[in-house]
RNA sequence: CGGGGCGUAGCGCAGCUUGGUAGCGCACAGUGUUCGGGACGCUGGGGUCGGAGGUUCAAAUCCUCUCGCCCCGACCA
């Protein structure tokens, strides 16, 4: 390895040493995101931003085939919506950006710009749903929401960010409940098949809860440094905001009735999750079906120059019809500089093509998770390629499960917590819980971690990680983003 | 919002201690030789030194104020 300067791989900070620097620099000299201007904005660069469309092609799918339908609703909400319900005014007013001045007017009451959409929506909904043959209401929408938060960070936390947040009305209790279990189980499938970022799925403790929920489901994802990150959240809203809002039906029964409803959403942080997850020393590193390209031609061209070119082009048309396809064709750079600046971009498949490969009517495939490379036929290319991707991907999401399993700790209690922590064991804390909110508070409080998730299936019997009395939940601590 | 760090060419930095009118590497442009894992030679373009005041014959350098960014906490998706 040479000792200049222009070593591109020298210039991103190593993962394993500091991953806050590899993660800023990663992004950055990846092209997904720039910082604004602004600050605490971000811009999404198109590599950035197709990984985000790529999200909303297969959530949409998702949501589409379990009956919800899109729609936008505006980005300014009347100061008072918010106020509605106690405790989501509690929990947002800190955060909103609020508007006072139109133009050169004064408004009469001021709009906040959204925070997250349930006002707005709700009192939309007050005025659509009459009959219980109105119900189910199931709404998504994709939009940007403010948030002005003291520190920010790129994808994890900003000022402003995209998401899709699902805003449902239901009949009863229950099919709110089911509702709100079966988008968990959307996001967690989402979440381990797609970006092969595996996930816990559990309920939050009334404290972690979202603002004017009667209780929130969570996907936690275990960041390379130990700390979870809340990476979708579904909620049961109960009639909190049907109350608030008023929203009602007459049933059949003649009576009429508040609504359920349900919110969940996913936003571009889960991009952050996919970014330090999968990336390495050597930069970013994409699952296929999420990449934004899924595979890159590098024509190895000298002496006979149109005849690798004209069958790489041709390559690219074959591949092009079924995957996300770039070809490097740019004359100046050397071939091994393209290997490495492919490889920093995360891209999971390279194709080499040159005249010794042409000779054999084959071309070298180099994998972006494992060493070495391989000549495959050009025969059947595109099938190949297709089960190499199907590969690669599952190879993504058993080397991050694998991770992620060895750092589930079981704990006994705090000082055990403190004791993993200070042995540099740091991941998620699995205790036996009491189910008392002081409890999960104070050993919070005493490991400097934050309850992430109740387990919801799994249950066990013995003491309380905090009070000693019998306990049989499961509750999981971490450091969290 | 506390604690620390940093703002000099597109990027990464040196110069600041001890003031003398801006430099290096990469990138970029032209050109020739190269080309299957980050090539090289020659030539060239590019800066109101984050901003505003002040001290001085003279400020990137010293002083004051200010703006911004990053890291670590506290708050949050």
């Amino acid at each position: 390895m040479k000792e200049n300067s222009n070593d591109f791989v020298k210039e991103i900070p190593k993962k394993s040493e500091n991953i806050s620097e590899w993660y800023t620099s990663v992004i950055l000299k990846g092209e997904l995101a720039d910082y604004s201007p602004v600050r605490g904005c971000m811009v999404i660069r198109p590599y950035g931003y197709s990984i985000w469309e790529t999200i909303q092609k297969f959530l949409n799918k998702s949501f589409a085939e379990t009956g919800h339908k899109n729609a936008y609703f505006p980005l300014f909400i009347p100061e008072s919506f918010l106020k509605k319900e106690a405790e989501h005014v509690e929990g947002f007013a800190p955060q909103v950006a609020v508007v006072t001045k139109g133009g050169n007017e004064v408004l009469t009451e001021p709009l906040v710009v959204r925070p997250t959409s349930e006002s707005i929506i709700c009192s939309m909904y007050s005025k659509w749903i009459r009959s219980y043959r109105d119900l189910p209401v199931l709404i998504n929408q994709w939009c940007n929401v403010v948030r002005w938060e003291k520190s920010t960070r790129l994808f994890l936390r900003s000022t402003e960010f995209l998401w899709q947040e699902g805003h449902t009305a239901h009949r009863t209790a229950q099919e709110a409940e089911e509702e709100t279990l079966q988008m968990l189980k959307i996001y967690s499938d989402f979440a381990e098949k797609v970006l092969a970022v595996p996930v816990l799925c559990g309920k939050k403790t009334e404290g972690e809860k979202f603002a004017g929920a009667v209780h929130t489901y969570t996907i936690e994802a275990l960041m390379p440094d130990g700390q979870a990150l809340q990476s979708g959240t579904s909620h049961n809203l109960g009639d909190h905001f049907a109350k608030a809002f008023d929203i009602k039906f007459l049933d059949s029964d003649n009576v009429e009735k508040h609504v359920w409803q349900t919110s969940w959403g996913i936003s571009t942080r889960i991009m952050g999750a996919i970014i330090m997850t999968h990336g390495d020393d050597r930069g970013l590193a994409f699952p296929p079906l999420i990449a934004p390209t899924q595979i890159v031609i590098v024509p190895i061209f000298y002496g006979d120059k149109d005849v690798v070119l004209d069958k790489a082009h041709e390559i690219k048309r074959e591949l092009a019809q079924k995957f996300r396809v770039e070809i490097d064709d740019r004359d100046g750079y050397k071939p091994g500089w393209k290997f490495n600046e492919w490889e920093m971009k995360g891209v999971p498949l390279r194709i080499e093509i040159g005249p010794k490969d042409l000779e054999k009517n084959q071309v070298t495939v180099a994998s972006r998770v494992g060493a070495g490379k391989q000549q495959v036929a050009l025969d059947n290319l595109s099938g190949t390629i297709e089960k190499m991707l199907e590969d690669i991907q599952s190879d993504f999401y058993k080397r991050a499960r694998d991770y992620r399993d060895s750092h589930i700790f079981d704990a006994a209690n705090a000082d055990e917590i403190k004791k993993h922590m200070e042995e540099d064991r740091k991941g998620f804390y699995k205790t036996l819980w009491c189910g008392s909110e002081e409890c999960a508070d104070k050993v919070a409080d005493e490991t400097k971690t934050t309850p992430r998730c109740i387990d919801m299936d799994e249950t066990g019997s013995g003491k309380c990680v905090c009070c000693g009395k019998e306990a049989t939940k499961y509750i999981y601590f971490a450091r969290a983003y």
